[in-house]
DNA sequence: ATTCGCAAATTTGTTAGACAACTTTTCAAT
DNA sequence: ATTGAAAAGTTGTCTAACAAATTTGCGAAT
């Protein structure tokens, strides 16, 4: 490959269709408030004429505004922004990649997951838990510090999830798992530390063990201390 | 069997724009796995012809569903589904209105709640701890089952969950008080217990006593009996 | 001066067709 | 069988127009 080639491949990839670049920048001058809840935005026309697309671009990126609840449109009226309080999707605005950002939401997934390990341990069913050890088996046979490894790993912590019956636990967590994935990923790749599958391994099934006794204190703290291992592994290393 | 038999069976209920129906109908044939992960769409061509309405129309849908992480797209490739593991935005599709599923989300709430309030326990600032006070005093001085009075005891939790000094805390847990924000509105007004109020401020004074004096286990209790309280009064109303 | 009614202007919703940019497929030449 | 280029297919963007709903402005009646 040519160094010409490589720079036509820079441009190319570092270029986003001008819709979601547009969204982007409205999403942001809204969550700011510098396009204040209850206020109209400008008009599709002017909104075309300002960022040089056409109105159809426009209309694809106020879309996908009106998709995530930060503005409503009115024929004939015009598009506002809706109060924050209204708003309904939770999203993450770019990747996860500062080290504080990971630490923010793993402080956030703690009590979620146990949470989730207390009552999945009440409420599985055997299905539900043969998903769970079935994640760990996949997880024993997958090479170390490989992507098949994180994703077993996160199928473990998501077959838990929907073990406790909540779909709401379900997709939160499958949220929060694929935004961490790629820093669980790099960090295990880069850790010195050659027996995480291991201690993972070991952490899990003292997990399996208590939600099968139907002990949700055991399962919660072995939770517990599975995430503060977790945790410090990742951050530390 | 005709096809026209097809397009009209799914525009019949066309009273919401035509975009927002059939992103809808599109996000549900993919949370089904009826389109399974790392397929392809339909061509948009032929998703028109489906739906019986323009490229344009169909556009702006599945820019929706790229906006939300269920699909990318690649020029000249197609539209493909991305894998549940990677999905980027928490959304609740549809208002949350079901009694199911308002004690679902309830149950989700519990445990960040009681882990917002630990925290806000351990690291509120003056400024903090006055905001939530401040909202305490606005529900006070509301007017009885008054949408005011719901959004002085949202803010409240919101002001707990800022405390934190975590932003996703803060962020998320504005996204469920919207979501229950309606619910929690038409149960107090339908409700036959005229002491709500004065009960909810009584509960929120012992959490604001336990933030105050830094002791995060009593915060994580205080608020565990409040929202056990309020999802009492809640249901059963 | 105020209010009412209604037409005009404004704005979002939708359609059609066209071309550009990029990818995949096809097929002929080697 | 391999290669390379042409062809076909697909998403990205633009323009022009009309439909549907709302807002505005103006004149008339009170």
């Amino acid at each position: 490959m040519t160094r010409e080639d490589a720079q036509v491949q820079l441009r190319a990839s570092a270029k986003t269709p001008a819709a979601e670049e547009i969204a982007r920048n409205l999403a942001a001058l809204i969550r700011d408030g510098a396009i204040a809840a209850g206020t109209k935005l400008p008009t599709e026309q002017r909104l075309s004429v300002q960022f040089g697309v056409s109105r159809t671009v426009v209309r694809e990126a106020v879309s996908r505004l009106k998709s995530d609840g930060l503005v409503e449109s009115r024929q004939g009226s015009g598009v506002s922004v809706v109060p924050a309080s209204l708003r309904r999707s939770f999203k993450l605005h770019g990747a996860i990649l500062e080290k504080q950002q990971v630490v923010e939401l793993l402080e956030l997934r703690q009590p979620l997951e146990m949470a989730s390990a207390r009552l999945a341990a009440v409420r599985h069913t055997p299905q539900e838990l043969a998903e769970i050890a079935g994640a760990q088996e996949r997880m024993k046979q997958s090479e170390d510090g490989s992507d098949d490894g994180v994703r077993a790993d996160l199928d473990f912590h998501h077959a838990i999830a929907k073990a406790t019956g909540n779909p709401f636990y379900a997709d939160f967590m499958a949220f929060l798992g694929g935004a961490l994935r790629a820093t669980i990923l790099t960090a295990r790749s880069e850790s010195k530390n050659p027996n995480i599958k291991a201690i993972t391994l070991q952490e899990h099934l003292k997990i399996i063990q208590a939600i099968e006794a139907r002990d949700p204190d055991a399962a919660g703290h072995a939770m517990l201390l599975h995430l503060q291992g977790a945790s410090q592994r990742m951050t530390a290393g």
